[in-house]
DNA sequence: CCGTAACCGAGACGGTACGTCTGGTCTTTGA
DNA sequence: TCAAAGACCAGACGTACCGTCTCGGTTACGG
């Protein structure tokens, strides 16, 4: 299944690379994950199907490398979360743009696609969560951080199970599309994990 | 890929379909998901292909039910939350529950599958949550409503939403695998969920 | 390679199986024994390939019976020489035959393809030796007993030397392409073979 | 396919050369001619793939020039057949030495796969006959020619065909496997042809 | 006798075909 | 008279080679 003979990275073809990254992305996009194959993505790409199997262990491999390189275009370096001093004007905003990335249907098949590869592939999700989770996760810890020093989080709080307080709800329904992701939804998860479900005392 | 001509269902061998249903989940857990094929289910159940084609449209189809139907047996129709009177208490006795169940390694192999499968497929996802989320869902709802009548809860809060900040994260942590999930997580989502992340004014 | 689980022969397409024929014949012709395919093979056939792969062995086994069916067809049953009780009349006749059929383009892609494969494949070549030759050979071994019977060949002749003194030349020079075969060519070696190369005592 | 350019043949590397001829008569050896492939000869000689290709149009080409020099190396340019006056004798010695070389395990593979290929392909077939068998051929007809002038062979015979009939039949054998090749073979064969199957008048 | 043109080993490339596996459909056959 | 068995068409899988190409490195011509 993988190369066992290592290739010459030094050697790699630029161009095929992004040819690949192109015709994969709009493969999944058109006809979804399962639809997609490697044939079709080396025909699409005009490359033999030998240069992909060369450079990647698997489909996903490939969707992976190609949302990443797709993503960094997109947000150039620039993950840091906006920090005016108001912690919940913030999330609000933040979340409010998670929402309509989430809601843009370009981006939909791919990640989908690369979700769902993960939630069965440990291999997969492990490279899913580190290029593409972690560093979101962790500007939202540096932010949380932020407020917790200027008083406007509890001191104490464990920062990552924090975050998820935010990211879960948003991702759950995201991924079973139990209900639509709204703003109006965005700012209600803000109210709520910042001042939580119980009356004030 | 849907029957056109409906099977009479009165005809239907009931030995067949329990058979199917083992040897789906069986392998499953044994090879996971995309090795699972059709063919090999057919095989193991001792059942022409054309049986499984007869009732179900899919690999995900045949699986939702095999699950639906373990499911059924395990949890005899008890979808009722506790209610102790103490919202606090009953809500991690869930949680931890929930835990102990995903943490479960019989129902992992299972349970990941559907839910990518679900991930990909809208028709999948729409059933999943249909008949295993939603019923759970519901069931908090009405626990959270009571809660809100004794005054455990804000009045006037979204109890959709409020479920989803208690089984968002959970759902988060085991689809991406990010941290172990423990019933001390458990605890401090309930906590955080209940009192917020901001300090008490 | 070759299929572990034998097929059920009594369920074998008929139609598929003279489909597969006729491709293969019409592909060595047209484009050469290399250049014919098997997926080339069941394209022109409108056949999956492990229709192929479940029934012949390889590329060489399926043109050898195609060539067979197609022998079987042209020449019904008739592997008999003429005996007019003139040998040296009767070989010549055949001989000329011989010559005129091993010179018709049309036999002559799938003709050589076959050879070859029985040259360098021990398998292919006791095949095609067993099928083609053996029953020609066979019919030229009674001619000459019929003649030594009548004193037209020497007694204690060696039947199967004899015949190759017949069949060998010409063999030889339709593989090598040495020198054209003529019909005189097929006369002198009649003369050569009955009366030798040595002079007269 | 063949080279556009020419290359300059004084440069060329007689070491590599020589590790080609080596690689390829061992592999066809080893694992039989269609199984013999070029980046195998490349591979085992220790060469690029360029190196061949710039210097031999085809894989037959490579064998073929392979074991020309193979033979001129063990037949030292000694081409001419024994002539001590008793023409029978002479060519059952011949005869049954080139019994003995079509036997020899080591010259089997590479002789089968060359003829094989030449049978099929006209271009290597013309090379083999031209490079291979013409230079045998004349030094029969020399012999057969000697043998007529001193009154061993009748007058006026096309010496051609009169070689044929020795060498024919026996080839005829070694490529078919009808029967296997000996010595007593080889002497039948002379007899037969030099006093014919008709019984003397 | 030095620069450079061509060879060399190596191997990535776009391709084609391999032989296998599975998906869905259709047909046969035995209980 | 079904349902198992499994043959069928279709096509993707991952591998092996094809013949071309480009890359450095190393010879050995020829100015």
């Amino acid at each position: 299944m993988a190369e066992t003979r290592t290739p010459d990275s030094r050697r790699r073809s630029e161009r095929s690379r992004r040819a690949i990254y192109e015709a994969a992305l709009a493969l999944v996009t058109e006809v979804g994950y399962t639809r997609t194959t490697i044939e079709g993505i080396a025909a699409r790409a005009g490359v033999g199907k030998q240069t992909i199997y060369r450079w990647w262990p698997s489909k996903a491999a490939v969707l992976l490398e190609a949302f990443l390189d797709l993503a960094a275009q997109t947000s150039e370096g620039g993950t840091e979360l906006p920090d005016t001093g108001d912690l919940a004007a913030d999330l609000r905003l933040v979340l409010r743009a998670t929402v309509d990335e989430l809601n843009d249907p370009a981006h939909e098949g791919p990640s989908r696609a690369l979700a769902a590869a993960g939630v069965v592939d440990a291999e997969v999700g492990a490279q899913f969560v580190e290029k593409l989770m972690e560093p979101q996760i962790e500007a939202y810890i540096r932010r949380l951080r932020s407020a917790e020093a200027v008083g406007q989080m509890r001191a104490g709080t464990n920062a990552r199970i924090a975050v998820e307080l935010f990211i879960g709800p948003l991702t759950h329904r995201w991924l079973l599309r139990t209900l639509p992701l709204t703003h109006e939804y965005a700012d209600t998860l803000v109210e709520y994990a910042l001042h939580g479900l119980a009356p004030r005392a």
